[in-house]
DNA sequence: TTGAAAGCGGTACCAC
DNA sequence: GTGGTACCGCTTTCAA
């Protein structure tokens, strides 16, 4: 790895090669004003044939431009928000002070954002990381912060229709077809599925759900997708709702919880004693459902990923505004599947105390298999 | 986001606060040679309390010190190697000059890279990244290098009880567990599952095969496994192999591929004409796998996330030789499971002409689920 | 054992 | 329009 000799030239190479000042070569570069464009563009091809490259240490050093970066999520299912939020700090980390990530944190999707985003677009933002639980809400603040070239990148949950500069989402499409092909092949009789969601009003619920649908439409042939529940973020409207569905569906055999609001769900499966006979799938991963997937309770989870899902948010703003790099309209992150036999991979980044969480008894259930 | 009024505290507040001269905070920060021990506990005490942290940017820009980082990879299996060097490009990217990568490739695993090796610590190698396909041929250079206080990661594969700072591998014993895992849950009929591997006497394959036999041990009463062919990743041998089993083995339902050596198992399959009735998973994506998996002839496979283990090995290693972080000896990355309905998300970094390559037919065979 | 000062490669702001 | 130069925060060297 013998150090180059030939150092990397810098503007002050440049600049003796042509014979003028290293003021006059970064203004050229910057296309700064009151610069002959004769001499502009000597200095440009000049730059472009010795193949020059800024030094961003001395760049950041010097214009102590602190990239400041606001980021307004929720703290509601602190389990993944945090995570979130930890994949944005880490991928701040290497470039040091000079980037200053800010976190502000109101209580759940929808509830507070717009306040705080007017307040970081007050205090001199110059780029926002944000949920929109709301687009409609957010819409007209995208609009401002973008007129304000202010870029905004939406994660978890998109703002379609707007300036945002991207959306990181864990593709919900994929989200639900994936489910769709699990429950399918490990339900070997005909019966019928339940799924549980927020509400399909929120984008990202009503795309799971058409995954979901596509998928058990090609590969379940004699399983049919009967009520789709609503819930609402509601623990005791899910509840009530599941032990209608199980009630009314005598040959129910998978449940797809396509929020985290699985608990009440399997509270109630767990009641009616099917549990042997009803493949569940939930989604995100946290300590409740630990014992759960690891007793067979829950077939398997969908990890959405909140930890790369901030590193890419980051990336993305990151190289926009320093970089000029355009990221592609909605970049997707591929969800996990977390069944019993890779669970202890995804625990590292857990509360401790995990284990010590009910998981309604212990005996395992593995050996009811569907259809077996 | 109010521009910071009292600015983060620089070794000049520090010197300025106790009256002594930035020189001699310097000194005590680094441990330098040459300083009163009394000056140098004060000079540590007030940087802790003032929350002292060193501008990277501007350490970097006087001391001009390359990080210089040696990665030796196999060219062989390409998919996979030119993502993990991928990988470590984009961790090391965002740190620009100061760190230099420096790549050498030897044809495939375990030829050439002990020569590589040698050659990258005579050139001042200040950190090193390699595959040791064999790691008994590779102690003894592991050890050369850390008595030069060159620290080595190991990635893909490890090389247990040498001094390497760390490993990143995706954790063979889960890789083979959720495959064993997906069999069991898809195969819902008694008989006989098949295992491709490379050789047991290759750590990384052993523990894949613990992991599959556990899992199925547990999960699939039914199932019980047969022959475990080693292939040596020799295709022939592959193909001759898996012929001679599918004819030895009449109720064979499921072969797990621990290896990316699996087009030749998956065309001794298809020519059984039993494709319907076997479900094969195998390992890595590539390709000649995409048809395959979007048929459903591959009912999934193991994607061991090339470009998150580089990504990881650069990091470790950084954060150790930058900031004297010691990672945690073992590092696990979560495999990737891809199927059919997700398919997608995986392949924006495959070569383009990906749909191209023969599938063996096109008829989906998506029908045929097995014991249904 | 300590202090003082010279840069590193840019940026920003003078004066011409 | 252009050239000069004082910094940014830290490392390094030399002098005290």
């Amino acid at each position: 790895m013998a150090r180059d000799a030939n150092k990397p030239t810098g503007i002050k190479e440049i600049a003796k090669a042509l014979g003028v000042s290293i003021g006059t070569v970064d203004r050229a570069l910057h296309s700064r004003p009151g610069i002959n464009p004769m001499t502009r563009a000597k200095v440009l091809k000049m730059a472009q044939t010795m193949g020059y490259q800024p030094n961003l240490a001395a760049r950041f050093l010097k214009s102590q431009r602190q990239l400041a970066i606001s980021v307004l999520l929720p703290v509601e299912i602190a389990c993944f928000f945090d995570a979130l939020r930890d994949g944005i700090r880490e991928a701040a980390t290497p470039f040091g002070p000079p980037v200053h990530v800010e976190f502000r944190s109101y209580p759940r999707l929808g509830e507070g954002d717009v306040e705080f985003f007017e307040e970081a677009l007050n205090d001199g933002a110059q780029g926002m990381i944000i949920a929109p639980g709301e687009p409609t809400a957010m819409k007209p603040l995208i609009r401002k912060a973008a007129r304000r070239n202010v870029p905004v990148v939406c994660v978890a949950t998109d703002a379609p229709k707007t300036e945002r500069l991207t959306a990181i989402t864990a593709c919900p499409y994929t989200n639900g077809a994936i489910v769709g092909e699990l429950l399918c092949r490990t339900i070997h009789v005909p019966g019928t599925l339940g799924v549980v969601t927020g509400s399909l009003a929120t984008e990202d619920h009503a795309d799971k759900l058409e995954g979901f649908r596509a998928s058990v439409q090609t590969l379940g042939p004699r399983l049919r997708i009967a009520t789709v529940i609503q819930a609402h973020d509601d623990e005791s409207l899910a509840y009530s709702e599941t032990k209608a569905l199980l009630a009314a569906t005598p040959d129910l055999r998978g449940i797809y919880v396509s929020t985290a609001n699985s608990p009440p769900v399997l509270q109630a499966v767990e009641e009616s004693n099917r549990a042997g006979s009803i493949a569940v799938i939930t989604t995100d991963l946290f300590p409740a459902l630990v014992p759960l997937i690891r007793s067979g309770r829950v077939l398997a989870t969908v990890h959405q990923r909140p930890l790369a899902q901030g590193r890419l948010a980051f990336r993305a703003l990151y190289r926009f505004l320093m970089e000029g790099i355009c990221p592609v309209p909605k970049i997707r992150v591929a969800p996990h599947i977390v069944m019993s036999s890779n669970l202890d991979l995804f625990l590292d980044r857990m509360p401790l105390d995990v284990e010590e969480q009910a998981g309604f008894g212990v005996e395992p259930i593995w050996s009811s298999i569907i259809g077996g």
